[in-house]
Order: structure tokens, then C-alpha cells, then sequence
DNA sequence: CGGAAGATAAGCT
DNA sequence: GCTTATCTTCCGA
């Protein structure tokens, strides 16, 4: 599939290349859909941050396999993250998706996250998770099915990045934290 | 508004 | 045992 050919380049590319992009969530009440814009880069035994730097492990075997796969994991045993596989062939890596917007289905976002305003609904990596309805279940999920219309599940789909992207360092790690591989979609309407 | 601290479990040493 | 790709609440300005 031609238009997903960035995932298979460099991790740190690739992390900015997806924003702007959208996850479309199909459950049974409905739609969600929601644009990327927040994530981070990373990559394997050269990037001390990453799960992957000291080989693998049976949490972090995606990072080391194809590329648009889910990636989830638990962390400060309450949070879900979720990543997409993304390195060029050979290479180790993944894209965490740190915040999202909503663009369909703010509805269904609110009921998976009760009692929080709506400006808080999804700016956080755990918060993305928990208002997609994603947790461990779905790591490991395929997220480039083929085809025009999805059936129940994750899709990654393409999307416009307006307005200004910004490059930072990463964010809540220990090592390595100098790396600029964190991207930022600001939208051109300030907020 | 900003900073600080607690909750809680998998994975590594 | 100890650390961690976090969120929320509580506190003071």
C-alpha cells in the first residue's frame, strides 16, 4: 500500500510524517475518529529511552516486527500507550501517539472518559488510549486493513496536518531526554 | 493558573 | 526489590 510507505522509513521521520493523520475507532454505537497531533520516535538498541534498547523481550517483540502494527503496553500499572510500528527494514522502533483531537464521535470519547472537560478529553498518551477504548487486547492489532469501507476495529487513515508542526524533546523519560524526537501539530487557530 | 505527590503492575536486575 | 513512554487531585497563589 503506497501510501503507507513512510512507516517503513526512519522511525523518527515517520513519527512526524503522522500527524495530521486519523484513527478511526468502530464499535458498536458508533464512530470515533480523531486526528494525531502529538507523537514521539522510538527506535532500538541506539535510543537508551526505548523499551527495545536492550533486545527483545516478550513485551516489546512488535517493535522488532512489521511495520502497522499496535503496539500497547501498561504503564504506572494503570495507563495504556499506544504505538505504531514504524522503522525501516531491518531496523527496531515505534511511534508513541502522545494526543489526539476529536473529530467524530466526541459523544462516545466522553463516555469512555466520564467527568473530564473536553479539552482534556485526549491531550495525554493515556488519555488517548482510554477515550479510544484501546487496552491490552489490542496489542499486536493490524492497522492498515485494506479495503474502502473498515469493519469493527482500528484503522490509521490519512488526514491533513494543518497548521505548524514543532520539534521537542521528548517528554516523561529519564535517558536520553536531549533527543528532539517529539512533534507537535499546532493548530494555526491558537487556542 | 502551576507545581507536587500518590496510585499501581509489568518487566528487568 | 526498584524503576517506569502517566493521570488526577490537591494545594497555594
Amino acid at each position: 500500500m503506497e501510501r503507507y510507505r513512510f512507516l517503513a522509513k526512519d522511525t523518527v521521520e515517520a513519527a512526524e510524517r503522522l500527524l495530521g493523520w486519523e484513527l478511526v475507532r468502530r464499535t458498536e454505537r458508533g464512530v470515533i475518529r480523531i486526528r494525531i497531533t502529538e507523537t514521539e520516535a522510538y527506535k532500538g538498541g541506539d535510543d537508551p529511552a526505548s523499551h527495545a534498547s536492550r533486545g527483545v523481550t516478550a513485551r516489546n517483540r512488535l517493535m522488532f516486527g512489521d511495520v502497522g502494527y499496535l503496539y500497547v503496553y501498561l504503564i504506572y500499572g494503570m495507563h495504556h500507550c499506544m504505538n505504531i510500528v514504524a522503522h525501516e527494514p531491518g531496523e527496531v522502533g515505534a511511534v508513541l501517539l502522545r494526543g489526539g483531537t476529536a473529530l467524530e464521535g466526541i459523544d462516545l470519547i466522553r463516555r469512555n472518559r466520564p467527568g473530564v472537560s473536553d479539552r482534556l478529553l485526549l491531550d495525554g498518551p493515556g488519555k488517548l488510549a482510554q477515550g479510544l477504548g484501546i487496552d491490552l487486547s489490542w496489542n499486536g492489532y493490524f492497522l492498515l486493513e485494506p479495503g474502502a469501507s473498515a469493519a469493527d476495529g482500528l484503522r490509521l487513515e490519512p488526514g491533513q496536518a494543518e497548521g505548524s508542526i514543532s520539534r521537542t524533546p521528548r517528554i516523561g523519560i529519564t535517558k536520553a531526554k536531549e533527543l528532539p524526537w517529539r512533534f507537535v501539530l499546532e493548530p494555526s487557530e491558537s487556542r
